[in-house]
DNA sequence: GTGGTCTAGACCACG
DNA sequence: GTGGTCTAGACCACA
């Protein structure tokens, strides 16, 4: 998978990182069970630091992204990732909130910012409607 | 209005107050022309100090919320918030991309998050007007 | 004459007064001999603090653009302004070289530059070339 | 780089500090992709606060002359600054309008104005290269 | 070691 | 009294 990473972005790399690896498995890219690079081999491949790599694999084990196997390396979780439950939700709205509220500032109306997020929906069509 | 600090959050709290002062502005409690207290006495009244609360206003200066007006202090921009344009919007997709794709990966249906942004509009309707 | 301030400028309101005045001059809508407001009267017509009109006139008196007598009030200087000496010429560059090396970042070129100039002189046409 | 900064002069440190970068710059002494030296580093190097530094650093990377990296550190942007575009020469106008009025008040004609300009351009060419 | 954030306290220009 | 500037010192996230 390609990973593309903005140095100059205020996201830290390890961020960006994670975001990407959730991209990938949204796009169904990588599909549970596939695996991923070794710590080692991604960040040189990237040409980024061992500890970033780290970081973003141990958050993304954290929320059940994926499986760090001593033997079988790093591979997507197998059962799939936990779907979301009341918590999820509620810290996705706390997260949307800020956007909605300066969204509706400038002017944009709720089905055009319905809209939006539908034609990001799209972006990963061929899912599991 | 009332300002909802978390200190123990992540986020930084000159951004928390960037935020509670914009949703104020979604909704409608602070109205265009109306003033903000000054840096010194809101830093004073939220117990922080006043470079932070300073740090906030010049983003909120810069994006375009608020005015430093010489004479009146600190306002809500009069002529309203500039509308979004399609460099925002463009920032609010790239923004709003990595929600979605882990709200995929965790089953929530697109029809779900529509919803879920519309309840998260209608908490700025039936403001007080 | 008309003065026309922007408050929320970063430019300070007796700078912007002391500005005005000069361009009053320039264009020669004020010449030599003719009177200004009082500085009580002018501060009440543009709605500004008395210190504030008080600070611009004094700066223009030191520069040569006014005199203030105590009967007459205040008059533009009825031999003129002192002319460029050497001195404000060394000055004048030195506040232009900010701008010219931004332009130069930016790819202006001397030549758009000092058509510039020329356009903004010509405002002032009719002048004493 | 030689930073010169007069601590007496009325301009800020932190303008100084952006106008003698902005200067390397159109000295091409200061090449697109160069780095610059860390906030710590410079401010101790020059004397100063390193918070004076990084506000220097904001201005400059807002306005586009520098990028923050994660990996490389400060450098100067590397595609080069943005060209002027129509704002840029209309804040330039009006940033330079008060001069020639005063000029003009004091009998510079327009063509000693351009001189002078030109003469100021000049101190940027036959630099190395 | 880097930049980002926060605090605290001080002086000054402005109005 | 206001915001703007500067200093000093501290902690943390990042790489």
């Amino acid at each position: 998978m390609l990973i593309n990473l903005d140095f100059e972005s205020d996201e830290p790399i390890y961020q960006q990182l994670v975001h990407q690896i959730i991209d990938g498995i949204a796009r169904k890219e990588l599909q549970p069970g596939d695996s991923l690079p070794s710590v080692r081999s991604l960040a040189s491949d990237i040409g980024i630091n061992l500890h970033t790599v780290n970081k973003a694999y141990q958050q993304l084990k954290q929320e059940g992204f994926i499986q760090i196997h001593r033997q079988k390396g790093v591979v997507i979780h197998p059962e799939g990732v936990p779907k979301a439950d009341e918590d999820y939700k509620k810290r996705l709205i706390h997260h949307l909130r800020p956007y909605v509220a300066e969204s509706i500032c400038r002017e944009v109306s709720e089905a055009e910012f319905v809209e939006l997020c539908k034609s990001i929906y799209k972006t990963y069509q061929g899912g599991h409607s």
